[in-house]
DNA sequence: TAGTGGTCTAGACCACCGC
DNA sequence: CGGTGGTCTAGACCACTAG
C-alpha cells in the first residue's frame, strides 16, 4: 500500500498488506475524510490508489463492513455508517474452565436428576409433544467450593437419546452436552432476577439478592436440544472488550 | 466444490462457493468424520480434494478459526476443538433506536448535568489527573413514558471537548457520542445488582428490585472518553442467538 | 529447517440491483 | 442496462513455529 500521497508520515516501507489498508480506511473514517452517510469509492478505484489489488481492498472493507462500520452494497457502493453500533462478543463458557481460569478448584454437584414430564413451559420451548418426558438435571458449580452457579436444565432425551443412561457424575451437564451434542443453531437472553427462596438456598445468599441469569436454547437442526438456566452467584460480572 | 465421494447426496450441481466448502467441513466436525483434537489435512490437499482453490478451503476454514470451531497454527495445522465454545454476539443499541424499533415513543431527559470534580473511582478509571474536572450527566431514556434505562455518565472534557458547550436537549448524550466522539476500543460488564434508594426512585420501581447493569469505559487510542453505567428497567432482557 | 497457514496478485466471471 | 461488490482461481512469496 502506499498513502503516501494522503498522508506522508504513515508510509510504510514494508510489503502491502489488508491490515494497513484496513487502517488507512479507519482513519479516513474517523477523521472524516469519509463522512458518515456517504458513498466511498468503489473498490477498483482504492486498489489503483493504493496501489494493490482489488482483493486487499475488499478484505479490509468486508472486516469492517463486519464490525458494522460501513454498510457494502452490490450496484449502491459501500457507504460509511451513521451512527455505527458497538458489537460485543461474549463466550459462553464451560464453567469448569471459567472457574479454573481463575485458579479457583472446580467441582459440580448433582443436585436433582429425574425424568419426567416436563411443565408446559418447557414442553412448548423444547418443542416436545404431549406427555412425552424429558430429563432434568440440576447442577451446582463450583469454585474453591463456594457456589458459583446454578444450572436448572431439561435435555429433550429424543434428541440426545445417551443422556438418559448417563450420570453426570465425572462430567458436568454442560460439559458433556458441549462434547457430545453438537449444535447448529440456539438463543440467549440475559436478564437480572430477585434469588428465589429455593435458588438463594442453594446459592447460599439471601433470598432477593439480585442474580445475573442466562436462559439458553439450543438446537440441532429442527430439533432441541436442550434448555438450561444459569443463575450466578451474587457479585458475577460478564466482562469483555468492544 | 465436489463432494461426490464421500456423499453423493449433498452434491450440488452448481459452482463452488465457500459457504459449501464450510457446510462440507462443518458436516464432517458434527459427524465426527474429523476427531475433535486431531488435526485436519493441510490446505493444499483439501483443496485438491474438493476440487476448489486453496483460497477458498482458506476462507472456509478462516471462518470456521473465527467462530472457534478448529484452531489454525502456522506449521501445525488445523484441529477440531475439544470444546468448542458458544460464541455470542450483542449489539450495545443506541436506546432511541432500541427504544423505537420496539414500537414505542421515545423520549430523553436529562436529570443532572455538571462539571465537576469526578470521584476517584471514576478519576481513576478515565485516567484522569487529580484536580480535574469532567462532565457529569444522568439521562432517563424513556419509551411510551416509562422509564427504560438510566443513563450515569462522566465525559471526559479534554479528550471531547465541544461536550462542554452541548446541553444534549435534542440529542442523547448516549447518541452524540457515538456520533461525535469515535471510539477506538472499550471495556463492557454486565452484571445483577439491587436497586438502590435512588435509582429506584428514578426508575419508578421498589428498592431493592433486581436491575441488570451495563458499565462502560470506552477510549479513543491513550484518551478516555466516557464511562457510563446503564441500568435497566426490571425485567429487561438482552436477547441473542449462537 | 521444512512444512504449514497467511496473504497478495492479476485476472476473471457472476449476482445483484439502482438507474 | 451497466456498475458495484462477491467470489473463485492459479501461482507466488512469506511468517511462523514444531520438531
Amino acid at each position: 500500500m502506499n498513502v503516501s500521497e494522503t498522508s506522508p508520515e504513515t508510509t510504510t516501507a514494508q510489503s502491502t498488506s489488508w491490515l494497513e489498508v484496513r487502517a488507512e480506511f479507519l482513519r479516513r473514517i474517523n477523521e472524516r475524510v469519509w463522512i458518515p452517510g456517504e458513498a466511498i469509492p468503489n473498490e477498483a478505484e482504492l486498489a489503483q490508489e493504493l496501489d494493490c489489488a482489488r482483493a486487499t481492498v475488499n478484505r479490509a472493507l468486508r472486516d469492517l463492513a463486519e464490525k458494522g462500520l460501513v454498510t457494502r452494497k452490490r450496484r449502491a457502493g459501500t457507504r460509511v455508517k451513521l451512527n455505527p453500533p458497538a458489537h460485543v462478543t461474549l463466550q459462553i463458557p464451560i464453567y469448569r474452565e471459567e472457574i479454573e481460569e481463575k485458579g479457583m478448584a472446580y467441582r459440580h454437584v448433582i443436585l436433582q436428576r429425574e425424568i419426567t414430564i416436563p411443565p408446559n413451559v418447557i414442553r412448548h420451548r423444547l418443542d416436545l409433544a404431549e406427555g412425552s418426558m424429558a430429563l432434568s438435571i440440576t447442577t451446582m458449580h463450583l469454585g474453591d467450593g463456594r457456589p458459583y452457579a446454578l444450572d436448572q436444565r431439561w435435555i429433550n432425551l429424543s434428541t440426545v437419546v445417551e443422556a438418559a443412561s448417563c450420570n453426570f457424575d465425572r462430567i458436568s451437564p454442560n460439559e458433556w452436552l458441549v462434547q457430545n451434542a453438537p449444535y447448529s443453531h440456539g438463543d440467549i437472553a440475559f436478564f437480572a432476577e430477585n434469588a428465589s427462596q429455593t435458588v438463594a438456598e442453594h446459592l447460599g445468599v439471601n433470598s432477593g439478592d439480585a442474580l445475573l441469569v442466562l436462559d439458553r436454547l439450543t438446537w440441532r437442526n429442527q430439533s432441541s436440544i436442550t434448555t438450561t438456566r444459569i443463575s450466578f452467584a451474587p457479585g458475577h460480572r460478564i466482562l469483555t472488550g468492544i
